[in-house]
DNA sequence: CTGCTAGCATA
DNA sequence: GTATGCTAGCAGA
């Protein structure tokens, strides 16, 4: 076999990916580091009977002749690169990689050559590569494979990714155009519309054949740019038939240069690498040993055992990792734990696989008991990806998990929270490392398996890689919150300690009255049957009342009833708004409203929640998520207790399921107008500060000035309005929303707003100065300086730009909120603690807080959660906090 | 079996 | 007119 690695697309990959490594003298060493790493586990990884690194040459290539804006807009390269190239081509060959570099011709040509050649010979070469253009060269002789995830493309896996099959790649990279080389694609067309294009039409030529047949903007710009179809494609074409003044028998690998690689890896300060070349016997090959798979160590045996944690408690900081029998974390049991000491040294501690043929493992329990200590230790720091999830597991084996100092998941939240925070994003984004995903070893869907039935060879790769990824995303994110004092402050003073109260909470769980729910369901299904006959009669057969499409039939096509309005699909709507409007003149609207309603109970509620029981605790786990909303707000899942029903009196009846045990009671504690509070302390208005320091009902005070009148003159309907316009003011509304809100004239609606702006300038400049700030910066900021990023504030598309406007107005009121309740979260848990009370958290529901009190602390709980609510901010209006109580959460309200 | 749409529960 | 999560139906694997 032929090995070939794209080395100059690695050495930039590693050079602007990984963080600024950097010896004691100063000079930079990260992107020798990330080339390295990546052929050490090659090496360990293929037996190649030839192999080489390939590398761009100086000068021009024969693409410029051809095009010359050819890579024209690609900068000179830092100095910082510049400095590594000869340090690592001297590594490089000390490992014994010929390293190939031609004059006048770009590597991918190079290695399409040389790969053609060995085809040639009968020889299958592997290409080592993170560029998609390399594609097009897959063959049955010919694979790719990612160095990071030993993720291999064939022909199948081609088509799979990319679906197109190698030989049309070019045609889709030619249709793409490729920003990097700065050859350009049809405006517009992405990997969706080029796939499409080209099932469609067989070939590029296919697709430029037909090209007056494609409608619409593509199809336009599509025909702007046939003339250069067939030169972006002769560009992104590599080829494979260069003189080169090598061939693949000149490729044999050869043996490490062992002093030289003592002096490089020394004068780089790669230390473990080292240790690595100082501990091989100069007969050994290369090669890592079973146990050391891709670096990593399995920990099978006592000595190994005993070692390990020996390191583990030296440490300064352990990256920390569980792998588990379930994603339920209060169902979850241990298969293995991992560890990473340092990049690149990390182990697993496989405990509870099990399968046939698996190896003997350390007795979980004996094994768990000795790292018990370690575990428990406040003192011995811990980091880890989602900490609140392996809080759960070791607490499922009576392991209280202490001296958590970090978590990747929330400091990537705090600094970026539009993005995702999963481990493989994060790896990828901040370190340029593709990580072996958990789908990838378990599978998915049906066929998922238990991670104990993964091999532990497999799994040790896994997740010792995990926790060594979360180390070095770690390593990079830290900093920049180093950098960032407000950014830091959120993280350690709010998010870190929340995530630990809501593992406690989590762990808490409210207790459910299924016998309530059960009889409620019944009475619903009862109903429901009820509804749908009359339903199936009015319509004169029957049909699926659940069924947005065959409702659709029977109203606007059978009956004939007007459409409303319509969805974003162009369908005829039928959702509520559109069915009371229609239940004015029609019956069978009416019926399928209450249907609707009583089927979101049922479906959503009464049957679900009973199931949802965790059969261990008798009780109702939600889990909160923290790192999901952009607000900064939580989210609730699984089941999601965030929004169970309040408006309605049948809707009530499920948070009347939500029980006290006995001797307890249900304290509900809520912020009352707190997104309105906010908006007074941001703006800054005079008018607005005054009614709430004077304690007005503020719609009230609202109304009165809109309308011109005294607070006592105002009536029920201009309180309404003046309340549709004080929450569509936190939305960022429009005179257009507020008209349709109120059923209004659109110009009406506007001299609604202008009025309002008239009497509360304060807040009109504050909508403009946020608007401003969020144009200017990208992102706006809550109180305690949450960073919300709005990337579409510089949309070109009017729509989307003025959503993110809606979203930037919006977003100060709703995170600062979110950054309030969390505070207020911390002080009560920690006023609990601190009184050693019983009481329990249970939910937070953005402006709520639930507790399950016993009936002997009910008084001290309830005068004291107004005054650490109320306490944990100085806004320039008070916070008020209304506090109910009942045997369930309905009566608490 | 998976991903999408429509619809709807909460703050 | 902001922010979420979950359900059923349905279409295409």
């Amino acid at each position: 076999m032929l090995l070939l690695v794209d080395g100059s697309s690695y050495l930039y990959r590693a050079f602007h990916a990984l963080p600024d490594l950097r010896n004691k003298s100063g000079q930079p060493t990260g992107a020798v580091y990330g080339v390295i790493s990546m052929l050490r586990r090659l090496e360990a990884d293929h037996k190649a009977d030839y192999r080489a690194v390939v590398f761009d040459a100086k000068g021009k290539t024969f693409r410029d002749d051809w095009y010359p804006e050819y890579k024209a807009q690609r900068l000179a390269m830092p100095d910082d690169l510049v400095a590594q190239i000869a340090p690592l081509h001297e590594c490089i060959r000390a490992l014994g990689w010929p390293l190939v570099m031609i004059d006048g011709v770009e590597a991918d040509d190079v290695i399409g050559t040389l790969a053609k050649q060995a085809a040639a010979q009968g020889v299958d070469t592997l290409v080592s590569t993170g560029d998609k253009d390399l594609a097009q060269l897959v063959n049955p002789r010919v694979r790719l494979v990612n160095t990071m995830t030993n993720e291999f493309l064939d022909e199948a896996g081609v088509l799979a990714k990319f679906g197109v099959e190698p030989a049309r790649i070019v045609d889709y990279l030619a249709l793409m155009g490729d920003a990097v080389d700065n050859v350009p694609g049809v405006a517009k067309v992405g990997p969706k519309t080029a796939v499409k294009w080209l099932a469609q039409y067989g070939s590029l030529d296919g697709v430029v054949a037909h090209a007056d047949e494609i409608g619409g903007v593509v199809g336009e710009n599509l025909r702007k740019h046939l003339d250069f179809l067939p030169l972006g494609r002769k560009l992104v074409t590599v080829t494979c038939d260069v003189d080169l003044p090598v061939g693949i028998t000149d490729l044999a690998p050869l043996p490490h240069d062992r002093a030289k690689l003592v002096e490089m890896y020394t004068r780089l300060e790669f230390k473990q690498w080292l240790k690595d070349v100082e501990a091989a016997a100069p007969a050994d090959s290369p090669a890592l040993t079973d146990g050391h798979r891709g670096g990593y160590e399995t920990i099978l045996t006592w000595p190994q055992f005993d070692r390990w944690l020996a390191q583990i408690e030296a440490a300064p900081l352990i990256s920390l990792d569980t792998e588990t029998t379930d994603l339920d974390p209060m169902k979850a049991r241990l298969v293995g734990i991992s560890f990473a000491i340092a990049p690149g040294e990390a182990a697993y501690l496989p405990l509870g696989h099990r399968y046939a043929g698996a190896p003997d493992q350390l007795p979980a329990a004996e094994a768990l008991a000795k790292l018990k200590p370690w575990l428990e230790s406040a003192a011995k720091p811990k980091l880890g990806q989602h900490l609140k999830y392996d809080r759960h597991v070791f607490a499922n084996h009576g392991v209280a998990l202490r001296g958590i100092v970090d978590d990747t998941l929330l400091e990537s939240y705090v600094l970026e929270s539009d993005k995702t925070h999963e481990l493989g994003a994060l790896a990828a984004r901040h370190c340029g490392l593709s990580t072996i995903s958990y789908d990838e070893v378990t599978g998915k869907g049906a066929s998922r398996i238990s991670f104990a039935e993964v091999p532990v060879e497999r799994a040790g790769e896994y997740a010792a890689e995990d926790a060594d990824v979360t180390l070095r995303v770690h390593q990079t994110l830290a900093p920049q919150l180093a950098a960032a004092a407000k950014l830091e402050r959120l993280y350690r003073d709010i998010e870190l300690p929340v995530a630990e109260i809501l593992f406690r909470m989590e762990r808490n769980g409210m207790l459910i009255d299924v016998f309530v729910l059960a009889q409620q369901s019944e009475e619903l299904g009862r109903k429901l049957m009820a509804l749908e006959a009359e339903a199936h009669a009015i319509a004169g057969g029957p049909f699926n009342l659940a069924s947005p499409k065959q409702l659709c039939e029977i109203l606007f096509e059978r009956m004939g009833l007007p459409v409303v309005k319509r969805t974003p699909s162009k369908a005829p709507s039928t959702d509520e708004e559109v069915l009371q409007q229609l239940a004015l003149d029609y019956p069978l609207p009416k019926k399928i409203l209450e249907h609707r309603g009583y089927a979101k109970l049922k479906n959503t509620y009464t049957d679900k929640l009973p199931r949802m029981v965790n059969a261990a605790t008798g009780r109702v786990h939600t889990s909160f998520s923290q790192a999901v909303a952009v607000t900064g707000r939580l989210a609730s899942a699984e089941p999601n207790l965030q929004n169970i029903p309040v408006r309605t009196a049948e809707g009530r009846r499920i948070r009347s399921a939500f029980i006290a045990p006995p001797g307890h009671v249900i304290v509900s504690a809520d912020y009352s107008q707190v997104e309105l509070r906010i908006m007074a302390h941001l703006s800054n208005d005079a008018r607005l500060l005054d009614a709430f320091g004077r304690g007005e009902d503020v719609h009230r005070a609202t109304a009165a000035e809109i309308f011109g009148i005294t607070p006592l003159e105002v009536g029920p309907d201009q309180r309404r309005a003046a309340k549709v316009i004080n929450f569509g003011l936190i939305y960022g509304m429009s005179a257009f929303g507020l008209a349709r809100e109120l059923g209004l004239e659109r110009g009406a609606a506007q001299a609604y707003m202008d009025r309002y702006f008239a009497r509360y300038p304060g807040v009109a400049r504050y909508m403009e100065d946020t608007r401003a700030a969020a144009r200017e910066q990208g992102y706006v900021e809550t109180v305690f300086g949450r960073r919300l990023w709005l990337p579409e504030i510089k949309s070109g598309n009017v729509g989307r730009r003025q959503g993110a406007e809606r979203a930037a107005i919006n977003a100060p009121m709703q995170g600062t909120a979110a950054d309030l309740i969390k505070l207020a979260m911390i002080a009560v848990q920690g006023w609990l603690d601190e009184r050693r009370l019983a009481t329990k958290l249970t939910l937070q529901v953005h402006d709520e807080l639930v507790l399950e009190v016993p009936q002997a602390e009910l008084a001290v709980v309830r005068e004291a959660l107004p005054k650490l609510m109320g306490g944990v901010a100085k806004l320039a209006v008070p916070l008020l906090v209304d506090v109910g109580v009942g045997l369930n959460w309905d009566e608490a309200h």
